[in-house]
RNA sequence: GCGCGAUUAGCUCAGUGGUAGAGCGCUUGCUUCACACGCAAGAAGUCGCAGGUUCGAACCCUGCAUCGCGCACCA
């Protein structure tokens, strides 16, 4: 047996167990195996993304899940693999692009564009996948996938065709969020709403006057003043796009000019005066300028009033008007203050409010999106009915519960979905079109339109779609698309889901939908077809100050560094250890720190077995021999078991791990080690042999528990003892041992006599280093055997047992379960003492009372449960009791 | 406007009807033969506020306040 070095070394250990893993093929999952499946798919990362804490967080807990279910002797495939991230990864490469070569994608080409994207992910992809061996994440690797596999992309184009045919996917023209900056529509969920400081503008439409040479009204002194109506808005720079100005219909205001007309004060055209009950008086003046191209609310008043439709934006977010040279061609922002500019120099302008609004933000871009009329490519979601059934039955079931009721809102509320994205990086729409052959009434605009996967018989005479479908619209498929057929018979419907919850809408439940509607099950029942049953939202991680880590605040640490400061499985450890199931995290490096000293903690325990002769394989527990702090060790490993098993049940990682940590820490190194010090230095071999077997069973037992949050340092120790066969992974989970519950009541008031020792001597300011005398006077029988372990547990010289000991007044004095405790020092300082007793007389003089009250509350007797006032009478006599003796000592200071 | 979550020790958070808990930080003592990434002891909280239910509320109910998130509105 090899010799443990006196500190731990992750950095040596953890990649030398990965390699031996991976090497020995461990993770991988036989779909012929006879053993029930357990599978999860992980949440692709981005191929060129880079390991961030979000990740770390998201596929510990997958791994410990994974590891669990091995141990628990199930077939486990968990399947890794990538994304290829269209709208991301795009903008990287062309803001690449523009720094080495001062290019646009357009200048390059469709295909050369498309060839130095893959370039790109070659060079920057995979980064992420080393990083999760790092972490130790137990992967089937053999079966890693990528949203760009030529039979995945195929499934996509399937996919697409099939909803099409089935009239889900169709063509329209709407409106749609616009994001100036990439360039293509988004889908509802990619926009962001942020509160914008900006300005209400109020501007005079003049009315136009029929009786008057309307141009001149202006113009001509002395002529009787024009009337003008007054809109407030606070998109001046679309003025241009101006096709009506509306009012309520009851609103006496405007009334009578409902059907007068209005001259556009920029690119000047008559337009009506409209009502419609869309209009809210109390904005503004109640008076809205309709601009159908460019706001969601207006285009829907155009299509009432049968409205012209003009855009004034070029597809970057310029203006594009003509007719106004001051505009045309600014950047939207500038042509907002360009265009009040104008209005007042016309005095158009009455005022300007400041005014705090909701914008749209694009999520990738940051830039805000412009709402356009735009033809696109739109899925009416499936299933949607079905898909809300299976999370309100719970055949899916959502931790935290709370989740489920944001994924129903979003479901019952649910809109059609922009799929076309106008970018070159993804899953090209297989659909082609020609000029309209027969005027039929299926074309559209002329046009006749073909779907399918192969390209249609005569290519040349069709040019195909140029956008790309959005990357969820192939995620949607990924629980079951990464999935070959013997490995989809074996292993869906996935076991778990692990993500965040940020991804509700994008991910899971159009995940669930997909499930629903092309059933890859082996049955056509809902249960064999939803894509997971369980789905864990984690938490999102914060900084300190409660920040969203982000690159741009730099508070995001780089994990790979903090691997390298504590190693995988403290990483691991600490970041689980609080990590509370659907709370948000506050990251400190300091928690981390904490789960590198436990492994520390573990170490040395495990050093301080190895001392003292090698392990037994597999240790027997002997009843006959056990000492009272085995039997107490042995039941806190018994409740730990129960512990662990339920937190497991509710996803409360966070209890798992506090659980291991206290039962270890606590239970097993400060009082059960300690006290078993004294028959590891004894002469005694039976009982020395007897704690080390319990040392060797506990610690058996809880690297097995343990193994699944820090794999690697509990593989280390386990191949060190030689506990079993080559590997702890597929180890069975340990059982509870059967312990007689009276020998665990002693050794807690073993405990209570030491803590208070403890406590006596601390207060009397004797130094830890300075061994001291004790004197117990027992208040009842006591087994001697235990006083050397007391002695040991207090540091102290020496623990005399005296029924008959009366001590000098001022000695420290302390009442315990087993009898009245004496500090024998030199010189007692009977002032300090006399403190003491007083203040510990009125804490128990206050315990007392609050009993007393309890008890004397009528009610409280007949309605509390009887166990409840029986432990309150118990508590009032021991009260009492050493209310008394204290009492006692304190008299004969005075 | 609707919904969800949070509010407990200086900090980060557990605790979900019966004597207020942990880690960090702080104070004190200790290089004691596994571990100073350690050991021991300690100080520190009218559990956001106000009502209600109950013999009993940090916990259940109602309202309010503050913070965060989502959805809707947003001229």
């Amino acid at each position: 047996m090899p010799e443990l070095s006196k500190t731990y070394d992750p950095n040596a250990v953890e990649p030398k167990w990965y390699a031996a893993w991976e090497e020995a093929g461990y993770f991988r999952a036989d779909a012929h195996s006879p053993k029930p499946p357990y599978s999860i798919v992980i949440p692709p990362p981005n191929v060129t993304g880079i390991l961030t804490l979000g990740h770390v967080l998201n596929n510990t807990i997958q791994d410990i899940l994974a590891r669990r279910a091995r141990m628990q002797g199930f077939e486990v495939l968990w399947l890794p693999g990538t994304d290829h991230a269209g709208v991301g990864t795009q903008t990287a490469v062309e803001k690449n692009l523009r720094k080495t070569e001062n290019k646009t994608r357009q200048e390059l080409g469709r295909e050369e564009f498309i060839r130095r994207v893959v370039e790109w992910t070659e060079k920057h992809g995979g980064i992420i996948i080393k990083q999760l061996k790092r972490l130790g994440a137990s992967c089937d690797w053999s079966r890693q996938r990528y949203t760009f596999d030529d039979d995945y992309v195929r499934a996509v184009e399937n996919v697409f065709v099939d909803l099409y045919r089935k009239g889900f996917v169709y063509r329209g023209r709407r409106m749609i969020n616009w994001d100036p900056a990439a360039q293509t529509a988004l889908s509802d969920e990619e926009v962001i709403a942020r509160p914008q400081k900006g300005k209400l503008y109020y501007v005079r439409y003049e009315l136009v006057d029929e009786t008057t040479p309307a141009r001149t009204a202006l113009t001509i002194a002395g002529s009787p003043p024009p009337r003008f109506i007054e809109v407030a808005t606070t998109r001046p720079e679309t003025i241009m796009a101006d096709t009506a100005v509306a009012v309520h219909p009851d609103d006496p205001r405007y009334l009578a000019l409902i059907g007068m007309q209005v001259w556009r004060p920029l690119a000047r055209e008559k337009l009506p005066i409209i009502g419609d009950a869309a209009i809210d008086p109390k904005f503004g003046t109640g008076v809205l300028k309709v601009t159908p191209a460019h706001d969601t609310l207006d285009f829907e008043i155009g299509v009432r009033h049968s409205l012209p439709v003009i855009d004034v934006l070029h597809p970057d977010g310029r203006i594009n008007c003509p007719a106004v040279p001051e505009l045309d061609g600014v950047e939207r922002f500038a042509a907002r203050q360009k265009a009040a500019e104008l209005l007042a120099q016309a005095d158009l302008l009455t005022k300007e409010e400041p005014h705090e609004n909701n914008v749209g933000f694009s999520q990738r871009s940051e830039v805000p999106i412009e709402p356009r009329l735009s033809e696109q490519w739109f899925l009416r979601y499936p299933k949607t009915k079905e898909a809300l059934d299976v999370v309100r039955d719970h055949l899916i079931r959502f931790f935290p519960r709370h989740w489920e009721k944001v994924y129903a809102q979003w479901l019952e509320n649910i809109q059609d979905w922009c799929i076309s994205r106008q970018i070159w990086w993804g899953h090209r729409i297989p659909a082609w079109y020609r000029k309209s052959q027969n005027p039929n009434p299926k074309s559209q605009g002329g046009e006749d339109i073909y779907v399918g996967i192969e390209p249609p018989p005569d290519p040349e005479k069709w040019r195909q779609d140029e956008d790309t479908l959005d990357t969820w619209f192939s995620s949607w498929l990924w629980a079951y698309e990464t999935m070959d057929e013997e490995t989809r018979r074996k292993f869906y419907p996935t076991s778990a889901l692990v993500t965040g919850p940020d991804i509700i809408f994008f991910w899971v439940a159009r995940m669930i939908i997909a499930g629903l509607e092309f059933k890859p099950g082996n049955s056509e029942k809902i249960q064999d077809n939803i894509p997971f049953r369980d789905v864990f939202l984690t938490g999102l991680i914060r900084d300190k100050q409660g920040r969203k880590m982000s690159k741009s605040l730099g508070n995001s640490p780089d994990p790979l560094d903090l691997i390298g400061k504590y190693g995988a499985d403290g990483l691991r450890f600490g970041l689980m250890r609080i990590a509370p199931s659907g709370q948000d995290i506050a990251f400190d490096e300091k928690q981390i720190e904490e789960g590198r000293n436990f492994a520390t903690k573990l170490w040395n325990a495990a050093r301080f077995r190895q001392m003292h002769g090698p392990s037994d394989a597999n240790p027997q527990i002997d009843p006959q021999t056990l000492s009272i702090y085995s039997v107490e060790v042995l039941s806190r490993f018994n409740e730990l078991l129960v512990t662990v098993e339920n937190a497991y049940r509710e996803y409360k990682f966070n209890e798992v791990a506090q659980g291991l940590y206290d039962f270890f820490w606590g239970d097993y190194c400060d009082w059960f080690v300690e006290a078993a010090k004294t028959d590891i230095f004894a002469e005694d071999e039976v009982q020395k042999k007897s704690v080390l077997a319990v040392m060797d069973f506990v610690l058996s037992g809880f690297l097995r528990l343990l193994h699944p949050f820090m794999p690697h340092i509990t593989e280390e120790l386990w191949s060190v003892f030689g506990f079993g066969s080559e590997t702890i992974q597929f180890q069975p989970l340990p059982n509870p041992v059967e312990v007689d519950p009276s020998g665990v009541e002693k050794v807690r008031a073993v405990y209570d006599v030491v803590r208070a020792g403890r406590n006596l001597r601390a207060e009397s300011k004797v130094p830890s280093n300075k061994k001291t005398s004790f004197v117990l006077r027992p208040s009842g029988p006591i087994n001697e055997r235990e006083v050397p372990t007391m002695s040991r547990l207090l540091n102290a010289e020496e623990l005399k047992l005296d029924p008959k000991f009366q001590a000098e007044a001022g000695v420290p004095v302390a009442v315990t379960p087993l009898g009245e405790l004496f500090l024998i020092i030199a010189t007692a300082d009977k002032a300090a003492e006399r403190e003491r007793l007083d203040k510990e007389i009125a804490r128990l003089d206050g315990e007392l009372r609050t009993v007393n009250a309890k008890l004397s509350n009528a009610s409280f007797v007949e309605r509390a449960p009887a166990a409840v006032v029986e432990e309150h009478r118990k508590r009032k006599t021991d009260f009492s009791e050493q209310l008394s003796q204290l009492r006692q000592a304190r008299a004969a200071m005075d």
